[in-house]
DNA sequence: CGCCCTTACGCAAGCGCTTGCGTTAACTCA
DNA sequence: TGAGTTAACGCAAGCGCTTGCGTAAGGGCG
């Protein structure tokens, strides 16, 4: 590969002039920047990156720790976040970390050690602490997914309270008053603000959620099967479903139907994330929409903007918002 | 950060001495290394792996080339390799091509600036000749889901004409006769590998497969729905439907069952690459296992063999097998 | 026309690491 | 016991780039 030594020799010029043309940066005569480029069309030149890297502690790299890449929604942080970060011309880096916290740190330690500050972190296993902590040794380090309210301006997430509200309210909306939720049983806190939600919803219409209409899984579609069946096999009465995610709400259906109930006319159901295969199951799965795509890309920009602009104006909050979208799950149930 | 030098001058040792330590080639005394250990310890040190990369001129990266990473399939690719890569202490880099030559060829060229010739690519634009010639200048390039003669131990695929043979067979097991494909319309050789395929099948059984019973699509959901409208309009006879993948198996699917057929009492259908979305829908979709994620594992272990022992023993070729995943869109035809 | 300021570029140090070679001291063996 | 080995480490160059500083040439101005 040629160098920036070739280049040099190629235009007569200086390596730190061609380093200058190359960047934009100082000064030089058309004539020279012209003398310049056309050498390195000819060699076919390309910059090293890790010197570049060492040289000017500077790296155009994003790094993504989500727990899997191949799960739909983390597949979308991925590629939301690729794009942007190509657009800037930065590189992506991936890791799995399984919602594992060593190998999560593991994932945020090689990434820096390739000298990469720009992070985006989906985790399931940090505590608030450890994430301030991380994010004020990180400039670059962006939560996805989460609010912490010290590290308020990193963060890029979801109101999930509002969704889970949303999800009953539309619900209840359509006339059901005997709701069960299937949520994650998980530390973090998703599960228990989009149950929060719900629970808003219940209030303002004057109905009551009983503890024992919540049944808490591991959040896959066989754990939305399991939990059907916890719940038939209970007695409970239930007209409707609301699911912390599309998975659940999925195996949710698929158990409903197999012991002989129809969706949505004997059992509502709705989801949470819409993602893509809530329009390939039967019935089409209603959900409440998680713009995680346009959460990733924005991320990638404001991790970016951290770090190459440090004193430029960053909002405060990045909250974004979910909204219902109806399919066909869900049916108006006559007074 | 802490540096080598920092690292150095606490262990009191030169830093060749740490580099040799850490890299464990060379020679030292058990005290020395302890010493250097402990050092490296209590700093936290973590080596710069762009200055690594820089003076030895070898990397740590594996790069992966998919058309969209958020797609179901290719999804599996990065993850699958992004684990094979972790267990050799390699990252992981991915990029987005969306099927466009000049993004493929863009994206090699950044990695290769990165240092990284350890790349996957699974490409659908690039001619025979032009991975031919990359091959050539990259080491660690490796071919993904397709064939190429000349650099046949750099590819790694899937015995596509079998798959569609097995596909059509197993139709024809079941009794059919009048076979619909719904193919992928692209240059490159899937699609055709798996129609000649069926059309072993075909001839085996003594059947024959006219030419509009092939319908050409894009491949994706819509044009499954797309496709089967173009059937039914057409007046064309069929007891079953083999489709490229399951995306368009999917579509077709819905669309069939949209125009009051059932699926698979009037209709059979048969997908291809058993994506995890196959067993989501109703029916749940027999289809053909491409064992993607197992393939995108090999290829990495197969690029850092290419790259770190460039004399071991290489297999001339990597094929891997497709099944038949048995599920409930396909039914027994009686005679 | 001499002075100063700017412009346009070159010089060279240095980013953090690897590695070939050199050196020292200990060790082997006739 | 002295020549030759070898083990264990240090020295320093160099990977390809960036960048602060220095400088020569050109231009403006009184």
């Amino acid at each position: 590969m040629p160098t920036l030594q070739d280049v040099a020799k190629h235009a007569q010029v200086s390596t730190s002039t061609v380093s200058r043309v190359l960047s934009g940066k100082g000064k030089f005569t058309t004539e020279v920047q012209t003398r310049v480029q056309n050498a390195i069309k000819l060699l076919d030149y390309q910059p090293n990156s890790n010197a570049q890297a060492l040289a000017s502690n500077r790296v155009s790299l994003v790094g993504f720790i989500t727990p899997s890449i191949s799960a739909p929604f983390y597949g979308q942080i991925a590629s939301g976040g690729e794009i942007a970060a190509r657009a800037h011309k930065y590189r992506t880096l991936i890791a799995n970390s399984f919602r594992n916290t060593d190998e999560e740190l593991e994932a945020i330690r090689s990434f820096q050690a390739q000298g990469c500050k720009n992070i985006i972190l989906h985790s399931m296993s940090f505590t608030d602490e450890q994430l301030i902590e991380l994010a004020n040794k990180i400039d670059g380090l962006v939560i996805l997914g989460r609010f912490v309210e010290q590290i308020a301006n990193r963060c890029v997430w979801l109101d999930n309270v509002k969704g889970g509200q949303m999800a009953a309210e539309y619900l209840i909306a359509n006339g059901h008053e005997d709701i069960a939720i299937l949520s994650y049983a998980q530390t973090q806190c998703d599960p228990s603000q989009r149950i929060n939600g719900a629970r808003i919803a219940f209030a303002n219409a004057g109905l009551n959620l009983p503890q024992d209409s919540i049944i808490f899984n591991q959040g896959q579609i066989a754990d939305g099967s399991w939990s059907v069946n916890k719940l038939l096999d209970s007695g409970k009465h239930f007209s409707a479903i609301l699911a912390y995610n599309d998975l659940i709400a999925v195996g949710a259906c698929k158990e409903l139907i197999k012991r002989g109930y129809k969706v949505p006319e004997d059992v509502s159901v709705i989801g949470f994330d819409n993602l893509f295969f809530a329009e390939i199951c039967t019935p089409e799965l209603t959900t409440v929409n998680y713009p995680i795509k346009e959460m990733a890309s924005y991320a990638v920009e404001l991790s970016i903007k951290l770090t190459e602009q440090p004193d430029a104006y960053v909002e405060r909050t990045h909250l974004f918002m979910p909204s219902i979208v109806e399919r066909s799950s869900v049916k108006r149930l006559s007074k």
